[in-house]
DNA sequence: TATTGTTATACTCTATAACTATA
DNA sequence: TATAGTTATAGAGTATAACAATA
């Protein structure tokens, strides 16, 4: 069996229990404004219009074309968005967000920007720099 | 709108993506030996036996008791587990792994050990030390 | 009364396969 | 035939509340 030095986890295993609990507390703070991660995530990419098909927009997620549908389906019965079809392309739905869903997004971001206030209480500059790079390439190292 | 440094994600954001890109590739990786994530993490436990209750086993893997309750009884069903009430305190239970799952536990493990190699590339010593350090203090800043 | 663990129940996120409607 | 998106269906992981057994 593999020996390990003291204070250094397999970095694969440190992620995935890091990751659960700072996903798990990051979905608890959107929570309180009637969001969850991926709600969240989706509709920070509408705001900033980052994506033309809908699979454009649900790749970069992580997620697949049925999910996606899912959470606009939920969004749209919440009233937060709006979808209709293109004039151009037919087949293409345009999603926007509505006046309600704009004022959920701002109550999101004030909720995202005390929680990424909270997780980086401590952290330097470069140590924050470091880790965004760390973090890419880690992503990069694990695309199919 | 608050302005985005380029090549600056938030950092809440940046850990929320890639660590769901890594642990889907890691999940894929243990699938392959009939394993998840979360199997993962209770073998791995169990092996090392770092842990008394089940509680004691289930809170550093940010769960909760059902739902170790939950894995335990699919890995007994397996065979890969036996629990059996504890002598001294008949409500506590001892759980331990069977041959079968000695077995699975080191095939999974090969699968972990080229996930991690795959997932490391590229990064020196002192990045792997810095993201172990960073991510453990991302850890307990969200610690309530 | 407190603790250990389970059962009952239900929710969220996710995916694959098949489908509709355009192009 | 190919593409955009949806519907149908299913599964994994998780939690809260209530419970049983034991201390």
């Amino acid at each position: 069996m593999a020996e390990r030095r003291p204070g250094r986890t397999p970095v694969g295993r440190k992620l995935a229990v890091t990751s659960k609990a700072v996903g798990t507390a990051f979905n608890a703070a959107l929570a309180e404004q009637g969001g969850s991660v991926p709600v969240w995530l989706i509709l920070d990419s509408l705001k900033h219009g980052r994506w033309t098909t809908q699979l454009d927009l649900a790749r970069p997620l992580g997620i697949e074309g049925p999910t996606l549908t899912r959470h606009l389906d939920n969004l749209e019965a919440g009233g937060l968005v709006v979808r209709h079809r293109s004039d151009s392309d037919r087949r293409a739905v345009s999603v926007e967000l509505t006046t309600a869903g704009e004022e959920a997004y701002e109550r999101m971001l004030g909720a995202v920007i005390a929680f990424n206030r909270r997780l980086q209480a401590g952290l330097t500059a470069d140590e924050l720099r470091l880790l965004d790079d760390v973090l890419t390439r880690l992503g990069e190292n694990v695309r199919t």
